[in-house]
DNA sequence: GATATTGTGCATATTCAATGTACACAATAA
DNA sequence: TTATTGTGTACATTGAATATGCACAATATC
């Protein structure tokens, strides 16, 4: 379970958790029944509160995506390989989409906005 | 100048101000010399305070991208179609970026990365 | 010069993220 | 059965970011 935080990215902690946990389990890195680390555990590996861990696990649960056991803890809900596929699909293509209608409200292209796209894929860094 | 507010973004006023007013400038909707509509006539345009107004017209010129002036009102700098052309492509750049490694997070490939990109092209609305 | 119009600054209220601490439930060992 | 440990949960508080309202300063208009 790697997890980390970049202070640089403007985004407050439980939201970098959830994006990086939903990323986990969208990609298959974790799978139905896989068990969260406690909370604790997180928060202490992270020197941050436990408040951040708890709400992101929240949003995840909410989602659907984890379920929470008092006691016991956090485990990775059961979900088809189907319907893991389709979330995916739909989530990238959400991004995707927000990204062209930018680009076509500033005027480009579909080609140009094509060519931009594979440019960031072959050099992800900067 | 049309501007609107959506609660659901997520994103202060503010930022939403200034994201439309840059897309307007960069697609040429906003030429240099133009006149911005003061800051209050939009606070009561939006039913919102002057102070939201104010700071995104303030991050726009942090930006290069208007200029104020006390009792007279705020004005499109100046900026070469070449400046306009480079800012444009790199903003789009950016965005463009950061879905890509969005889907890469997800183990998507590039191809289905260009598909999803040309599927929103076509169909915007949704 | 008088007045209206414009951007600016300051004190305040509100919202939200994050902290620390105390609580409730489950599993295990004695 | 009881005590202990490990787990998620709830509450009161702090601090920062956002938004409000009102007063101020500079410019334009008459």
């Amino acid at each position: 379970m790697d997890l980390f935080l970049t202070g640089s990215s403007g985004l407050p902690i439980y939201r970098q958790l959830f994006d990086q946990l939903c990323a986990q389990i969208l990609d298959g890195r974790l799978k139905s029944g896989d068990a969260l680390p406690p909370i604790r555990a997180v928060a202490k590996e992270l020197s941050i509160s436990v408040i951040p861990v708890k709400r992101a696990w929240e949003e995840l649960e909410a989602a659907g995506f984890i379920e929470s056991f008092v006691g016991r803890g956090c485990f990775i809900a059961p979900m088809s390989a189907e319907k893991l596929q389709r979330l995916k699909a739909s989530m990238a293509a959400d991004k995707l989409s927000d990204a062209a209608a930018y680009c076509r409200s500033l005027g480009l292209s579909l080609a140009e906005a094509e060519r931009l796209l594979s440019d960031a894929w072959a050099s992800p860094g900067e």
